[in-house]
DNA sequence: GGCCGCAATAACAACTTCGTAACAACTTAG
DNA sequence: CTAAGTTGTTACGAAGTTGTTATTGCGGCC
């Protein structure tokens, strides 16, 4: 499925049906408003423009869009608190942001990025320069507490209320072993390395030994296999560990034969 | 333990055991190096400067940084082709990556963003708004690790999963067997000896035995025969292997099948 | 057809890595 | 303040992988 949505993304726009992304503009001016909207709907973006950020919030809980694209001086609000408020808010907090400002200085951008902003421009942007640096912040995944749910197979995962469930059973984990079991939901597919693990659950630069990892993963497996879904944590030797849910086969050499 | 964590963190890095993130400055000029390492590292952070992009690749190929901080112009590489090359290596394509240059401008900012930088700074930086910078970047997971599929034939070979997809089955195998069907993968047509084999999958100035070769295409045509893909991996009598999609015309090849 | 040499196979041993359990330290709840 | 729960570490046994070697089988050449 996201493969298929990059094959499309790549196509660019294909009968408006697929976009690159979704992204919200926030601007006060009318024409500002207007010529970053078209330039970047040109781009193959799906664009939506609001005036303000009342406006905005109403959109944003109909339906989070890729990235907020944000007048740091709307008329309603400062765009500081906004981004405040929404990085407090659990709904959008992965939410990638970009503040534009009028005013240049190092006081701004570090209050913008202090905020939670993502990146912090200066206008006038130049068109190019613009939607070059809104496919870069689109190029990383938003992840971070996205969505309050994740599913993967017949796990269910309520981040908010940090409880698993399976099926409809809910399943009590430690707040760390659901920290790593929320990573490796939202990543399902690619092996990570114990160190990897660490840097992205326990935090970079932590200093947990990687002995550590096995453990848990051990009493992930343990709550998991009470439903006999313990295989969905999988093992690849002297690399580390991945998430899966499909379970794979084996045909590995360890064929006993009778001797001759 | 964590006592001492939080006292380590509040006290910023002490014996480099605990840091918000490791650092890697690509610098050449020796007083900005100098300059940022300290600034960064009084920030909390596990910083490491070295001059050009080659020692750089020499210590990410040992361990991967969270963030690398580069100079847009070192000595030996221009730093959009060491940028381009990073993304090209799936082991390390989703590090972060920060460019530093002298030259403002829409032309640079876009080129450096497109060659796939996450962020691209005009130097001079002011420290606080590299700090911040630094921060906004390490607040988003790295993750998208490089989900390339290698295809040939029925066959697909997922890195990232390392994991084996023959038709829509996964198949597990070792490390160092997917390291040998990688590269004949990658190199479909071509024979190879076994001391080519030896030297591009084991590494150069590997000292194996040449039958070594021999029993690991034997446990990848056992993996393979039991969807009756034996004949994928071709035997060339006195010269070595190769790899092909189409079943070789000549007659009388046995077909090989796993026991069991 | 017979000989020589190479490749295929099987079995093996050594090494590394992983799983498991017990334990101690810390945090939180009552 | 006590007690329960969570978390990280360590040690040891189990499992898996990897390279080597010995034996068998096959291919090519005379």
């Amino acid at each position: 499925m996201c493969r298929a949505r990059a094959v499309f993304s790549r196509l660019g726009e294909l009968a408006g049906c697929m976009a690159d992304g979704n992204i919200l503009i926030v601007e006060n001016d009318p024409e500002f408003r207007e010529l970053m909207r078209f330039n970047l709907a040109q781009g193959g973006f799906e664009v939506v423009a609001v005036a303000d950020c009342l406006s905005a919030r109403a959109r944003i809980a109909r339906s989070v869009p890729d990235l907020l694209l944000l007048d740091a001086a709307p008329r309603d609000m400062t765009g500081l608190q906004f981004v405040e408020a929404l990085r407090r808010d659990p709904e959008v907090r992965g939410l990638r942001i970009v503040l534009m400002g009028r005013m240049n200085g190092e006081e701004r951008t570090v209050a913008a990025l202090e905020a939670g902003a993502d990146d912090y421009l200066v206008k006038p942007v130049p068109p190019r320069e613009l939607e070059a640096r809104v496919r870069a912040q689109l190029r990383r995944p938003p992840a971070e507490s996205g969505r309050d749910r994740i599913g993967l197979g017949a796990l269910s995962l309520d981040t908010a209320a940090m409880i698993l469930y399976v099926g409809e059973r809910p399943v009590r984990l430690g707040p760390q072993e659901l920290k790593l079991l929320e990573f490796l939901m939202r990543n399902p597919g690619p092996v990570f390395s114990r160190s990897q693990l660490i840097s992205f659950v326990w935090g970079p630069g932590s200093a947990v030994g990687e002995r550590t990892v096995d453990v848990h993963v051990r009493r992930l497996r343990q709550a998991l296999g009470q439903f006999d879904l313990g295989w969905m944590i999988e093992t690849v030797y002297r690399v580390g560990y991945r998430m899966t849910d499909t379970p794979s086969s084996r045909p590995g050499r360890p064929e006993i034969k009778p001797p001759v």
